[in-house]
Parts: structure tokens; sequence; C-alpha cells
DNA sequence: GAGTTTGAAACT
DNA sequence: CAGTTTCAAACTC
């Protein structure tokens, strides 16, 4: 689109971003023009109209120049590098760093190499009114991508941490999120109201993790509307004022930065592009004051000019950002557990080995706390991320809830239809595994009784940035995890010669559909609920748990459907007819019909487990996700999307491996978690889906299932009326839990089904 | 951590 | 479509 302007444009302030002539120059050449005009055909599309006017502040131009010279010092503070040239490069190293100039010197390569986020970084400089606001969203989307991308960075991430947690954490927290959101819809800008509105939210209830969230998912859904230009008025209009004081802070943020220049370039220079962020949010927030915020924002502005580009990257970036997600979510898991401490910590660290996705930078799942900055729910990778922290943090439900949503709005984007329906794929197949990944931090922690619980646990937190282990497939076809799960391997993976990268996304995008040309269903969620398929399956294999059922069915003959071995066991549902498998013992449903587990509540399916095998520990967690997936399925209300991808997820979790993203179902499951737990915050929800599923199977669900969906009810009148037990069951255990979960439920539900809108 | 088992995915 | 091979996860020691 503008690329080219931007490209031209870039390469000009990169080079002058240190010296303050760079910012003269800026003003006198041409480039500058062409910049604003790009920001104003991005704000155009947006339909920012009435925004403009409140964020028109009449320094534009020279927030613009004090913008590149703040970047600038933050750029050659915090990177010497910074010279750095190259987008990829620049992405990489100035993950973090980023500067403006070095955006736009990059941006044109990045996008079109890496992210969205890439495109965002180069955003023009300067917008005008418009782009104060969007500088708002913007600084957080380069914070954030610069972060993200640099391992080496790091150092610098650990700075913009602290920094961050200084302020607030929620606020680090929030940065990420907007910067993810802006990299999923960047393209239009919808994204960068998205984040706006976010970190608006967040500030206002950091506390409230799910509120935070759902209001997040809230806002991706409405960004990834397919009309982004629209998404985001409603935003605006919607949250005028959360908008409106973001837009009124930064603009005041501008102004300062206009006077304070030099406060800006120094913290940046102590700190890097993340630090930046974090700062960017307080000044919004409140600090106008603060020299170092406005530098801050000045680098956001930055940011979003470039969303012309982003718009091309936004596609790919959609994919990627699955990744990003599961990322995020656990940046956001450990910002909202760790509260704001914890977040900066372990940021810091993260490196980010890929550019291609800052979902890299995130998994290091060490540090739970980058993840939660980086990016809502851009990237189902980061969900799957989060999940993964959230083992290692537990509680963490936050980065789960959160980042479905955002996954969700990612996989929506309006932006490019095709590339939407895979990311759509990916995001459904990200939420099954998502779930999964919430689930299993949770199922650990109840569980953690069981040693199978323990080893899960341990090797979920040794997990958490462990993903895949493909050594010949190349991650290129369905034995790998990630890539059938529709997300980009990360750093967490022991792959070799992985070609499942955002680099090699061409590959990976042909190679998907070659997969799905012979099986369409292939990137589908295995598990489906009991809406979808089980009418197919039979009604006996629709007795499992949720109703849920394996969209192939088993061929087990060793394993007796007891272990995770058996996809329908791994999925948390039964046997159905579908089913091959041979001496199916399967806990949550045999193929006969016979339910043996109940699933409802732990207790009863763990005492079966153990009679029935030393499968104890797996029986439970089985069951455990059965009644989570069960619950799930009667919930069900069929995912949005167009898989439903159900309870597959769950198991996973079990298995520690968090499926990476939690997209499609991720929704679902952070529905779930969110009812669980009702507990406003967390994040957990999505990470505990297991346990969650757990209690609320017993209870929550139930109720939430037969509200939003009478016809999940189904599952109680199964055909079997075995499966219905577990559903009771939960119901009578905690009926508490379940009101909770049922406004998640509807929210959720709601996400997707916006998605496929478009 | 290494080795084995298992069953899905891929191939023929 | 069936049989075989390949693959990576799950599991065991």
């Amino acid at each position: 689109m503008d690329t080219p302007e931007k490209t031209q444009v870039t390469s000009p302030l990169s080079k002058f971003e240190d010296s303050p002539v760079f910012n003269y120059i800026n003003s006198l050449s041409p480039i500058k023009p062409v910049k604003s005009i790009n920001i104003a055909h991005t704000f155009h599309s947006l339909s920012f109209a009435s925004l403009p006017s409140v964020f028109t502040s009449p320094h534009v131009n020279s927030h613009k120049e004090t913008r590149f010279l703040k970047r600038h010092n933050y750029a050659d503070l915090s990177k010497p590098e910074f010279s750095s040239e190259n987008g990829n490069e620049a992405c990489n190293d100035e993950g973090v760093a980023v500067d403006a100039a070095q955006l736009y010197d990059n941006s044109s390569e990045l996008q079109e190499s890496f992210d969205p986020g890439v495109s965002i970084r180069e955003a023009s400089v300067e917008p005008p009114s418009e782009h104060s606001k969007l500088a708002i969203e913007l600084p957080r989307t380069l914070k954030y991508d610069c972060g993200i991308p640099d391992s080496d960075q790091t150092p610098r991430c650990g700075t913009q941490t602290d920094t961050v947690s200084k302020s607030d954490g929620t606020i680090a927290s929030l940065v990420p999120f907007t910067n993810v959101a802006s990299h999923k819809d960047s393209p239009e800008g919808q994204v960068h109201l998205a984040g706006l509105y976010k970190i608006e939210s967040k500030k206002e209830a950091t506390e409230c993790d799910w509120e935070n969230f759902i209001s997040d998912s809230a806002d991706l859904l409405i960004f990834n509307s397919p009309i982004d230009a629209e998404g985001f008025k409603e935003l605006f209009q919607k949250s005028p004022n959360p908008v409106v004081g973001f837009c009124t802070s930064f603009s005041e943020v501008q102004k300062m930065q206009i006077v304070n220049p030099i406060g800006p370039g120094e913290q940046n220079e102590k700190e890097d592009p993340f630090t930046q962020p974090g700062e960017t949010i307080e000044l919004t927030q409140m600090d106008p004051t603060q020299d170092n915020l406005a530098a801050n924002k000045d680098p956001n502005k930055y940011i979003i000019s470039n969303p012309s580009k982003a718009v091309s990257n936004l596609h790919r970036g959609m994919r990627r950002r699955c990744l990003d997600f599961e990322m995020v979510g656990a940046r956001r898991k450990n910002v909202e557990d760790g509260s704001s401490t914890s977040s900066v910590v372990v940021q810091s660290d993260e490196k980010i080995t890929y550019k291609n996705t800052q979902l890299v930078p995130f998994k290091p799942s060490s540090d739970s706390s980058r993840c939660i900055l980086p990016g809502i729910g851009l990237h189902l990778n980061a969900l799957a991320i989060n999940s993964r922290d959230s083992k290692k943090i537990k509680h963490e439900t936050f980065s789960s809830s959160i980042t479905l949503p955002g996954s969700a709005a990612s996989f929506h984007s309006p932006t490019s239809g095709q590339e939407l329906d895979e990311s759509l794929a990916l995001a459904s197949t990200e939420r099954d595994r998502d779930p999964n990944d919430n689930v299993v931090p949770f199922v650990e922690d109840f569980s953690q009784t069981s040693p199978k619980k323990k080893r899960r646990r341990l090797e979920g937190e040794a997990e958490a940035c462990k993903r895949c282990n493909c050594k010949k497939s190349k991650c290129l076809k369905l034995y790998c995890e990630c890539f059938a799960a529709g997300v980009y391997c990360i750093e967490p993976c022991a792959c070799q010669d992985c070609f499942n990268k955002p680099i090699h996304e061409d590959t990976v995008l042909a190679t998907r559909k070659q997969i799905e040309s012979r099986n369409p269903l292939a990137f589908a969620p295995k598990v489906i609920r009991s809406s979808e398929p089980a009418p197919e399956i039979g009604d006996e294999s629709s007795k499992t748990p949720a109703s849920a059922r394996h969209k192939r069915g088993c061929n087990c003959k060793k394993s007796s459907c007891l272990k995770k071995y058996c996809e329908c066991y791994q999925g948390g549902v039964g046997c159905s007819l579908n089913c091959r498998c041979e001496g199916c013992k399967n806990a949550f449903g045999r193929k006969d019909g016979s339910a043996l587990v109940e699933m409802e509540d732990e207790p009863e399916d763990e005492t079966e487990a153990s009679e029935k095998n030393g499968v104890d520990k797996t029986v439970q967690k089985a069951e455990i996700q059965n009644n989570d997936e069960q619950h799930p399925n009667s919930a069900l209300p069929t995912t949005p999307l167009r898989f439903s991808r159900p309870l597959v997820q769950l198991p996973f979790s079990s298995k520690g491996k968090p499926p990476r993203c939690f997209l499609g179902v991720g929704s679902s499951s952070g529905l779930y978690t969110g009812q669980r737990y009702g507990k406003p915050n967390i994040l957990r929800p999505q990470w505990k889906f297991e346990k969650q599923f757990q209690n609320v199977s017993g209870d929550e669900i139930p109720e939430m299932l037969r509200e939003n969906h009478s016809p999940s009810s189904g599952i109680k009148t199964s055909p079997n009326s075995k499966r219905v037990s577990p559903p009771q069951s939960n119901l009578g255990s905690s009926p508490g839990r379940r009101s909770g979960r049922k406004l998640i439920l509807q929210s959720i539900p709601s996400f997707p089904s916006l998605t496929p809108q478009h």
C-alpha cells in the first residue's frame, strides 16, 4: 500500500533519528508529509474522523519531530546498534529498541518478511491529531514488537519491564495487549484502537483480569470485524471515555514530549522499547508531566504511523499472532499473577528467538511477564506460551482468558479474507490447544496430589518453553503439534530444521494448503462438540461427557483408550462408533456406549481410574478434563468458529504441553475459565481449564451450557443417559461457579461468532 | 535423560 | 482402500 513511501521515509529517519538534524529534516523533507499521509489513510480507513478532533494537537508536526528525536534517543540509548538496518535485523535486534527511524527503514522489508507488528512500527512518525491517539497505541506496539523480536534486547526488556513495573505492572501487561491487538488488526488501525481500549480497560481495572480480558476480547472482536474502520469507530464511540482519555492523555504526552524530549530519551537510553511501552502507558494514564513518558509516547507515535504497511503484514501477522498470543497470554498471566512485578521481571529475559514472531520472545516462558505484555491477542502461540507460563504461575488465569479474545479477534481480522480463513483455522486449532494449555496448568494444580500431575506440572514448566520436538518433519506435517495447531514454532520448541516459522511463512502456508487439500479437516479440531459431530458419530459417542467426540475416532489397540495415545482420551471425550479401537476402556465413554466414567467429579473419576488401571493419574486427569470438556461441550455452545474445537484441547493440557493456542477454543476455554473462576481476574481460566473444567464441569459448566445451549443440554439427555451424569454432578457439586462461567461463556461465544462474520 | 511404546500421519 | 512406513508424542525405566 503505502510501503514505498514508508520505505523511503523510514530509511532517512533511521539515519537521522539520533541527530537533532533528523528532526529538522523530517519537518522539511517531503517524506514526512508522506508519512503523515499514510497515517491519514489509515485513519480514514479507520474512520477516526471524530477522534482526530480530540487528538488534534496543534503541535502534531513538532510532535513528530520530537518523537523522532526521542525515538532516536531511545534507540541510541537503548541500542547503540540502532544503526542496524535491515528490517529483519531491526525486528530482531530492535525488537525492543526499535526506533521509529529503524522502523521506518526496515518497515517495508520487515513487514514483508515478518509481521504486521513490523509494519506497525513503521508507522509514520506522525499522524497528526489522530495520530496522537494512535500514537498511544503504537508505542505499545512498537515496544512490544521490539521487545519480542530481539533476544538481545532482553536486557532492555528488563529495563523496560522495570520501568513498567515501576509505573504499574498492569500497565505493562496492558501494553503488550495493545501491541498485540495492533498487530493483529494493525492494518487498519483498528487494532490500535482495540489495544488502546484494552489498555484503558486494564488501567481501569487492572486487578480484574477477567473483566479486562473480556473487554479486551470484545475489543478485539470489534476490531477484527471486517470493517476495521468501523470497528475502530465503534470502539471509540463505545468507549469514548477510555479512548478519549487515552487520546487526551496521549496528546498531552506528546506535548510534553515536545517540551521535554530529553527526558524520554534518557529513559529510553536505559531501557528498551519495552520499557517505553510501559512508560507510555503510564503517561497516557496519568503522567503527562513525566518526560520519560513523553519520550515513550513518541516512539509509539512512530509505530502508529505505519499502519498502512502493517495492514499487509497483518495478514501474515494474524497467523503468527496466534503464536504471539500464547506469549502474550503468558505475559499477562505473569503480570496479573505476579502482579506488576512478575511481569516486569519475566519479560526482560525473553528474548526473541525469532523476529517473526514476537512470539518467540514471549515464549521464554521463563518470563511470564514478558509474555504478558506482548500481546494479547495477537498470536496463538503467545497464548500457548502463556498457558505454559501460566502453568508455572498457575494462577494466572488471566493470560489465557485474555489471549483468547485477542486471538479470536486476530483471526477474524477482516483484512485478508483468505488469510483470515487460514488464520481462523489456525486460531481454531489453537483454541483447541489453548484450552489444553490452560487446562493443564489448572488440572495439574488441582490434581497435584497425583504423581502424574506433578510430573505433568514439571513437564509443563519445562514445557512451558517447549513445544514440539520434531526432528524430521521440519514441523511441516501434522506430526508437529505446533503445525497441526496452526501455530508457529517458538523457542521452547526443540524442533530441528524447523520450517514452521514466520520466516518461512510461505512454506508453511503452502504446506498447510497441501494438507488441507488432502484433508480439509486436517487442521480442524479433532474433538468435536456434540452439536456438530455428535450426530454423525452416534449417540453413544455423543454420550461422552460433553457430547464431544473425536472427529475421526481413534484406532487404539493396546492402550485401551486409557492413555493419551488415544486421541479421544486425550481430548477428554468418549469413544464413539467411529472409533475402531480395541478393548476400549475410555473413561470418558466407551465405544460401546457404556460410559464408565462419569466425569462428573474428579473424585469419582479418580477412583474409577485407580480401580481400572494404574492409569489413575491419567484417568483422573482425563476425567477431569472430560468433565471440563464435557461441560464445555455441553456448554458448547458450539464454537462459533468454524470448527468447534471444543474440548480436545483439554486433554492436551493434561499432557502438559499446552497446545499453544487457544484461539478458537481459547475463546471457549476462556469462557470456561472465566466462568469457572468467576473470579474476576484471572486469566487463569484458560490456563486452568482443566482444573476449572473439573470444577466447572461439575458445577458451572452444566448450567452455562444449559443456558447457552439448550442443545448442548442435550448432553444430559445424551442418548445414553450416561453422559448426562457428569454435568449433573457438576451442577450439584458447585453451583456457585456456574454463574461466573455463564457470563464468560456468553462472552466467548460472541467472539467466535464475530470472527466468522467478517 | 534415554529408550520404548503407541497410534496418528504419511506414504505406497 | 488397505497395508506399510514414518513420525513424534506418550510413556517407562
